[in-house]
DNA sequence: CTGTTAGCGCATTCAA
DNA sequence: TTGAATGCGCTAACAG
């Protein structure tokens, strides 16, 4: 029982071949009724688990999906992790992990490395899909792929995302409607994440319709909730009412960061940040922030890659909705701000049309 | 280049035979310089990855280890399981997880499904070691075992965790110290843990030790970070002046729950809890808990699952540091608190010997 | 130093 | 309905 019994042991304890007992494990071919209560108690009685490693070997495939995410640390990704593993649990499927730490070279050793396991399909949450050689190299991969969170391009493999843009706009939508004007967007190293990118052009294209001119992104060297950000360089002369964080988890550094340099969120600065990450909603004040459903995104990007692995074909691209989630850390701009704030071009009236209804819903 | 080259193929391109080809990978027997530049000139040229599934076959073993926690969205197992993964890959292991979701059924099967993988160890978070059918399965598993964060017992695999018996002490302590003296414990479904029921002896102890009798504890439904916990039937007549959550995620509930409930954290209700997970130290009031290094752990449990499976000897049990993180929500019992409790054995006092210097560090 | 060979555990033709 | 034989990609003796 202890080592490991193969399909050769059962057959002989079945008296029959190992044909059969293939036959009987995998309903691949007829087999009478005692024949198959034969092999089934032999299985029984030699504690036979089939090894995958025989099976992959004959059919040049694995049962192994290989998951590839910039970090575990940050739980939306955590949590889309979850969804992914569950679901491929559901269809008889391992799931194999990598992190690329955000770093590009990394990420390409990772999904090397997975490959060599002959995953069955790979889930890429890419560093930056829009860098030729990581175009390349995912181009190029022996195995179906899908992308998971990131902006989908041309030639890119399918890709289950969100609507980053639209949340940029949406989010910047909110804060506008509280009377902010001055409004930063605050992100970790902008190079690495296509996510970002777009939250940043869709806050960029609604602060411009409001006649804002929107400033850079305010980048801040802050991977992981290691720490309060270093927000130092951002409140100088002109102070933001207002700070958007490309995601949840900066959102609470740049709370805490803010806290370090004496301000009070949300009454000298609103914060709100994307991802919707459960705890963001267990702190005081809430956090605002646009939620989407990550572990939803985990499930769907593994039925994506097993529906490719299988049939060879998918969605292409499957946007995952979202929305905004109201919570304490956004609040109506201090009158100061909106009064010492020179109008850009011409500042129509910002009605506040979301008043959040005290905490977190 | 698509369809991927096998060892046979590099051969060919190098006018050698395979085992040739095998020697120059593995360096495993000697091969002269020209031929090994031949060889490696062959590989590059054919884009030759050697499959570990034809590997693991040959040597009835793979480079896997397998992971089992009970979730991923708790922020201390994501983190470990980081630790994990990292420290495999430096070993040249790729790292397969499942989730038990806390369910002893579930984590038997995902053990199960692992081992059909043939992983080279396993590294588990078990869902309630003490129970006898768990035991025996964990006994009879055919691969090298490591336990992590569980309790070692008479019998049980190298295990690596961290003090839970005197980090509950400890924190009890300081609750203790801070005046409080009806001092709750709420913890979710105990039969699931062995980790909180450490923690609740120590917590126990640390009360008995101070003449205060330790009431049950107080059981939340409350798997993961997705509400707020509901304490109604604690908050009754004697209110509880402190409570210890049996860890941080909890505890964060437990926050929530409280204010849910109209009360405030610290000012009426002091809370702490176990892990120290680092989003704890991002949010205000910070949070009080215990810390211990969870990526650590995981880099510890990965060291000795790859030591035990190479060697097939290991340290039995590696107990990490623990150290006290204070935090604002924990401070000093209301007076009245103190007041109106009629001491049970012979209440000495109670000196605070570790007064919150504001935040957290 | 290099090549030949024999499996590893399983799925799968092809015969019977 | 069943069995015998073949091969998946690789490692590891064993010869040469």
């Amino acid at each position: 029982v202890s080592a490991s019994a193969t399909i050769r042991d059962v057959a002989q304890h079945a008296g029959c071949s190992i044909a059969t007992v293939s036959r009987v494990m995998n309903a691949s071919g007829p087999v009478s009724i005692e024949m198959r209560d034969r092999v089934l108690a032999a299985i029984a009685h030699t504690g036979f688990r089939p090894s995958e490693i025989g099976r992959q070997l004959a059919l040049r495939q694995s049962r192994n999906i290989g998951v590839v995410v910039p970090s575990l640390t940050n739980p939306v990704f955590a949590t889309c992790l979850a969804g992914v593993q569950q679901a491929a649990r559901q269809d008889g499927h391992n799931t194999i992990i990598a992190q690329s730490d955000y770093n590009p070279d990394r990420e390409r050793a990772a999904i090397t490395s997975l490959l060599a396991e002959r995953p069955a399909a790979l889930i890429l949450t890419l560093c930056n899909p829009s860098d030729p050689q990581t175009r390349a190299f995912v181009a190029s991969l022996p195995v179906p792929a899908v992308l998971m969170f990131n902006e989908p391009y041309a030639g890119s493999p399918p890709t289950v995302s969100v609507h980053n843009h639209e949340a940029g706009h949406r989010l910047a939508r909110s804060l506008l409607d509280h009377g902010h004007q001055r409004i930063a967007f605050v992100s970790g190293s902008m190079a690495q994440s296509d996510r970002a990118s777009a939250r940043y052009q869709g806050f960029c294209a609604a602060l411009s319709a409001a006649g804002l001119v929107p400033q850079p992104v305010y980048e801040v060297n802050f991977m992981e909730a290691d720490d309060a950000a270093d927000l130092s360089g951002l409140l100088t002369s002109q102070r933001p009412s207002g700070i958007v964080a490309s995601n949840d988890l900066l959102a609470l550094g740049v709370i805490a960061g803010l806290r370090r340099l004496g301000l009070q969120v949300p009454a000298d600065v609103s914060v709100a940040g994307f991802d919707g990450i459960r705890i963001g909603r267990l702190i005081e004040p809430g956090l605002a922030t646009i939620e989407w459903h990550a572990h939803a995104l985990g499930v769907s990007a593994a039925a994506m890659a097993l529906e490719l692995a299988h049939s060879g074909t998918t969605t292409r691209v499957l946007r995952l909705d979202h929305q905004f989630r109201p919570g304490g850390t956004l609040a109506a701009a201090p009158v100061e701000a909106i009064c010492d704030v020179e109008p850009r071009i011409s500042s129509t009236s910002n009605p506040i049309n979301e008043p959040l209804s005290g905490v977190s819903s």
